[in-house]
RNA sequence: GUCCCUGUCGUCUAGAGGCCUAGGACCCCACCCUUUCAAGGUGGCGACACGGGUUCGAAUCCCGUCAGGGACGCCA
């Protein structure tokens, strides 16, 4: 194949609002938005809301939502198929009268009877082609439009992942594409928008690949047959940790969710743009290094699991990564959904440069950093017996000799002083580190002790200290 | 049932006939570092679905089998 000249390419992404948009979808935009990105082309959103059944505003909400807490905006729509029904209707006007597609007036009843009898002969079941020659209108039943597929040859799909496919017309049938209630179907509008959109690189999940041969006959019938077609690139699918369809119960859930529970945009877009492609054997991309290195060339052809320990590594490589000030700010939604109240005058950045180091997601930062809002309720029971014994008791007063008396507050005065103390009492650090822990987090898990006391103030790591060391009998 | 797609460690992947004793990552285990927890470092466990070909040589090419998935709607 040959490389799209700069500026010429287009691709769309083009989910349905029946379902809320999950990572499959999100997967599927990325790599429409890292191609035309990366070809400086032109990125397209299609919102395919024929179904008007089915189709929710909440799921439109999602799809804009979630895109744009991607950041994977289009350069042009979103686009709405239900805007566009004049145009889809002068196309089927236009089809009927050159004998492109036709009016059928099977009932529901005598097409199930027609698939029946196909499946009972073992054949695979499709529509006969019974008012494809013209039969009188039934009166009262307003007909559906079927399109006229060739019934001869075949139709080669040119795969940009899986190569070369071929399927033969006589496996294909006149599919409909009007309903009797008027609303045009989902395989013929593709057709119509890919092509009035110009789109040159159709990327989507590979459960369409079946449907590509009918949609090549009708965009044939639209261009002719010597016509411009777009390159199609079916991605493999995403599948559940179990290896099983992706489902409600594990990773169907809105993309939305994914920011609820403290993920970084640009850690689940890596983490998705690694499975079915990759580059050598680097794991941690930028954004950047994406729209640089990624094509739909080096994409894989087999189904790929989520794996949730990858996805929550992969967003701790990137908070590693991230600016703590932008960190900071993701922080505090998670603060308060964790019920906590942040007073003006915290210092959100320090706690952020020595909590990401130990926390997956946002949201395990902020669960960690309770303490730092709230004094404890109650010591952890074995860390207490451990650390707030007799022992401790003396250590935690002796702690507060020193810390009272400390000219400055901050991390490295902390540290010399506690250091000079464990040295003069001839004991290690931890001796005295940890009854300190204990009593200022309530259990045995914190960041450094210095950096943590800073943070805290001294009038309330002093409160803190004193109310440990008579709280144990 | 018919058609189409896919098959490398548990999972994500590298691999374009000799660089493969099959590499990396997540998970798990051990050790190092260490003030707790982490982070980081080192090491370990662990795979070419199966059977036939082709070839001096196959994870790689061909055929078959098996397994998984998708499509077959007046859903998208």
């Amino acid at each position: 194949m040959t490389k799209p000249s700069p500026g010429t390419v287009r691709t769309r992404f083009a989910p349905s609002p029946t379902g809320l948009l999950h990572i499959g979808g999100v997967r599927t935009a990325l790599f429409c938005w890292l191609y035309a990105r990366r070809h400086g082309g032109t990125f397209v959103l299609r919102v395919e809301d024929t179904d008007r059944e089915r189709s929710t505003d909440e799921a439109v909400r999602v799809i804009l939502e979630g895109m744009a807490w991607l950041g994977l905006n289009p350069d042009e729509g979103p686009f709405y198929q239900t805007k566009r029904y004049d145009r889809y209707r002068e196309v089927i006007a236009n089809w009927l009268q050159t004998d492109k597609a036709y009016h059928c007036y099977c009932s529901k009843e005598e097409l199930d009877t027609m698939r029946a009898e196909q499946q009972a002969r073992g054949d695979k079941p499709r529509y006969d082609g019974r008012c494809r020659h013209g039969k009188p209108p039934v009166a009262g039943v307003t007909p559906v439009v079927r399109f006229k597929n060739p019934h001869e040859g075949e139709v080669v799909v040119e795969d940009a992942v899986h190569g070369r496919v071929v399927f033969q017309n006589k496996e294909l049938d006149d599919l409909i594409i009007q309903r009797s209630d008027g609303n045009p179907t989902y395989n013929f509008c593709v057709v119509v928008d890919d092509h009035d959109m110009a789109i040159t690189h159709v990327i989507r999940g590979d459960d369409h690949l079946n449907n590509t041969p009918r949609q090549l006959n009708m965009l044939r019938a639209m261009v002719g047959e010597g016509g411009p077609v777009p390159v199609y690139a079916h991605l493999p699918m995403i599948l559940g940790p179990d290896g099983t369809k992706l489902s409600k119960r594990h990773g169907a859930v809105s993309v939305l969710e994914y920011d609820r529970e403290g993920f970084l945009p640009e850690a689940l877009l890596n983490y998705l743009a690694r499975l079915g492609w990759s580059h050598g054997d680097q794991e941690v991309f930028t954004l950047a290094e994406m729209v640089e290195l990624f094509d739909i060339e080096d994409v894989n052809k087999s189904a790929s699991a989520i794996n949730p320990d990858k996805l929550a590594w992969l967003n701790q490589q990137h908070m590693l990564l991230a600016d703590n000030t932008r960190l900071a700010a993701m922080l505090r939604p998670q603060l308060a959904a964790a019920g906590l109240e942040v007073p003006a005058d915290t210092d959100l950045v320090a706690i952020v440069a020595c909590q990401k180091e130990r926390s997956k997601t946002l949201r395990e930062m902020a669960t960690a950093s309770r303490f730092f809002f709230e004094a404890p309720q109650a010591y952890e029971e074995k860390a207490a017996k451990k650390h707030l014994a007799a022992e401790g008791q003396a250590a935690l007063q002796a702690v507060i000799g020193v810390l009272e008396v400390l000219p400055e507050w901050n991390g490295p005065a902390i540290h010399e002083a506690i250091n000079a103390l464990a040295a003069a009492q001839g004991v290690g650090l931890g001796k005295l580190a940890q009854p300190v822990r204990v009593a200022v987090s309530g259990g045995s898990i914190s960041p450094p002790i210095d950096a943590t006391l800073a943070i805290l103030g001294r009038a309330e790591t002093l409160t803190r200290l004193a109310r440990a060391a008579v709280a144990q009998g």
